[in-house]
DNA sequence: TGAAGGATTTGT
DNA sequence: CAAATCCTTCAC
């Protein structure tokens, strides 16, 4: 475990206990860590993210328990994935308290390292996990990953911000920017997206 | 059991 | 702006 993550930086189920729209903002600048079974290590910090709540009516849990949106019922600190328009991923957050279900969908990451998979000549390489289908390509997240626990040696943990990165925030060296989210059909109005400001990481539209 | 549509991305 | 592509949900 040592050798993963020192215990100051991992973020704890606990912290994923409250509202998704107090998760979203603050797991801007934390950073997601991807581990595969070889022992292999992806790190990308989240840029943007949005929170979708029980009474919200984009949310996938918004009129019932399924079979699909379950883990979101469930304890906060794990992942929920699913597949979108047939082809893409999404990694959400499980948030808030068991049985009240919400999530926080990770839109988008700046990666620290290029995995060896990913083609650079095809695309720049701050957008090659810009938006929540192509941060699942680029990081291999797929339904296997649904309900995993958010810990270290598990496939996905997360860590806190660096206090670099905290004291920028602070200082307002950095800042993050709330907007309406993306890509809805229903609660269009809710303005529960955030990003870091001029981060070229950052999905399009 | 079938049809409609989706928290996306890409190319025309 | 429409295609790609398939799983989930809801209606019948």
């Amino acid at each position: 475990m040592e050798r993963f993550s020192n215990t100051s930086s991992l973020i704890q189920p606990s912290w994923f206990a409250r509202p998704a729209t107090e998760v979203a903002p603050d797991a801007i600048g934390c950073i997601l860590v991807r581990h595969f079974p070889d022992g292999q290590i992806v790190r990308g910090m989240i840029v943007e993210a949005e929170a979708y709540t029980p009474d919200d009516p984009a949310c996938h849990a918004y009129r019932r328990q399924t079979e699909r949106n379950a883990v979101m019922f469930g304890p906060p600190g794990r992942t929920y994935v699913y597949l979108i328009y047939g082809m893409y991923y999404c990694l959400n957050l499980v948030t808030d308290l068991d049985t009240v279900p919400s999530a926080v969908l990770i839109r988008a990451v700046q990666l620290e390292t290029i995995p060896a998979w990913i083609d650079l000549a095809k695309e720049k390489f701050h957008q090659v996990a810009a938006g929540p289908g192509k941060l699942c390509r680029a990081l291999q997240i797929d339904r296997h990953l649904n309900g995993c626990l958010l810990q270290v040696g598990e496939p996905l943990w997360l860590e806190h911000r660096s206090p670099e990165f905290q004291q920028q925030l602070d200082a307002g060296t950095v800042s993050l920017t709330q907007t309406t989210r993306i890509g809805l059909t229903q609660g269009v109005d809710l303005p529960w997206r955030w990003y870091l400001a001029g981060c070229a990481a950052v999905s399009k539209r």
